[in-house]
DNA sequence: CAGAATCCATTCGGATACTG
DNA sequence: CAGTATCCGAATGGATTCTG
């Protein structure tokens, strides 16, 4: 939340820009760096609408309750839906957003890289 | 993508893989998840050679414990090259790899797009 | 200049147990 | 099934001080 009101812009002697440089990038990356964020955007946009259960069973040992706080933490920043069907069982789902869905491409050849780099 | 309602993404009984699915990643994206880590990544790869000050300055406000222990986190994974040079006052230069680059290619349009976000 | 060392407040995330 | 609540150790990152 940290909507800052003083955009830190090149105040310092910047006659010419710096070349993009994403170094005041803030309350996003935060949240994208807490653990398995980055994942879970990823592998809900790979499964497409994901049940609570079925994440939990992607990932191979998380505790519920981080993996509750970053699913909450993800929809509340609007890159997850959250579909609660009134039934019995109850039934949850999870949805990559518009904007979830455009935060995954960015994401995808990340993660595949890291992956490819891993399993060497 | 796989937002394609007609087609069950995953079907009941699969003796298949999930479509890809970024989830065990591990280490990596640990690192990568560390403050500053991506942005780090990204601003030497645009600005090039970059001395420690330099990169101190970009961020607007750093520990220089914390972003010296980014730098040499990133250094030890090899995405960071140091260069030392014999110079009075010393100077040090970080530089990517090509490791780096890669995965300096891979950040940047996620960079781009938060950065883009967050100034809207 | 480019850090290293130390200390510390805060946060994060895992384990466990419980609920609508 | 899909979480929530609570507790707690571990890790993170900032401030400060010092150095080759």
């Amino acid at each position: 939340m940290a909507n800052n009101p003083e955009i830190p812009a090149n105040t310092a002697d910047s006659t010419r820009d710096a070349p993009t440089c994403y170094c005041p990038v803030g309350g996003v990356m935060e949240l994208l760096s807490r653990r398995y964020a980055m994942q879970l955007i990823c592998a809900v946009g790979a499964i497409g609408p994901v049940r609570y259960n079925e994440v939990e069973g992607a990932f191979g040992d998380v505790s519920s309750s981080t993996l509750s706080s970053r699913l909450d933490e993800l929809v509340e920043a609007e890159y997850l839906s959250r579909e609660r069907y009134a039934e019995i069982p109850p039934r949850v789902e999870y949805e990559l957003t518009d904007t979830g869905e455009e935060l995954c491409h960015r994401l995808e050849p990340l993660l595949e890289w890291v992956e490819d780099q891993e399993t060497t």
